[in-house]
DNA sequence: CAGGATCCCCCTTGATACTG
DNA sequence: CAGTATCAAGGGGGATCCTG
């Protein structure tokens, strides 16, 4: 095995991310459609529901409200309420979010260094998938 | 804006991670439910297909040739098919696939610093959530 | 303004059976 | 051994309507 890259089998290989375990959880946490997308524009700092949801084009209430109360649960943001009329509700990131912004980070700086090599990868494979079928080779008897 | 962690925004905020961007595709790669599974069971070296079945107890067929395919796309794994009788096919990792292990990784890193912090935060929340109904603030008219 | 409640659809996952 | 094909189920996500 080459040691061009760490080796990860510390972490517990593929045992490190089965459903029951931590990372697992926290991919889920990043996973959604839309959580990445409301840290990001939590980064600059408190924004209000209806704020998000301009500056997020496309996302519904339901997906917003939804996504917010899950990363609240997570720790991710906190929600304050100011009991004026009309009502006003900020949102912002914790510190725990800021960190987890970090590993935003990784995840972006990552892609910007191979995500072409992953899409030139995908269309080569679906080129070759197009071609016509080789000939299959003459059996080779044990 | 405290400091204590990197700016983000040079990332993009909100736009670095819209569907159509190259972190999104690169998320949903790893976001499989068993990609990370798949990936963490080839860091020893090559595998045969029935051999990670058994590593990765409760897969399906399906699910792993569908996996294995998706990965393979994605330039993370080669597949070598020895035509002998009875058939043998390797996965292997690419030098793609164990750098995306290192991302792996960093995703494990953050989760063994901060993975019992989104746990506290949950129990938290739900106990928060279990707790009767707070009684409603009088109206303050403006 | 900031959501909650509903209905619905599609896509992923899973179970099962069959094949080269 | 290494898959593919087909069918069934569940949940995430979206559209819409309603409320304090």
């Amino acid at each position: 095995m080459d040691t061009t890259f760490p080796d990860l089998r510390q972490y517990g290989g593929a045992d490190a991310f089965l459903e029951a375990c931590k990372p697992r959880a926290i991919l889920d946490m990043l996973t959604g459609k839309w959580s990445t997308l409301v840290m990001g524009a939590l980064l600059d700092g408190p924004r209000r529901f209806n704020e998000l949801r301009r500056m997020l084009d496309g996302i519904t209430q339901k997906m917003l409200s939804q996504t917010l109360r899950a990363l609240e649960r997570d720790g991710i943001v906190t929600r304050t309420v100011y009991p004026t009329i009309p009502p006003r509700v900020d949102y912002e990131l914790t510190p725990l979010g800021r960190s987890a912004g970090g590993l935003l980070m990784a995840i972006a700086d990552w892609s910007n260094q191979h995500a072409d090599d992953v899409f030139a990868a995908r269309r080569a494979y679906d080129e070759r998938a197009a071609e016509p079928v080789q000939p299959v080779l003459p059996k080779i008897p044990i």
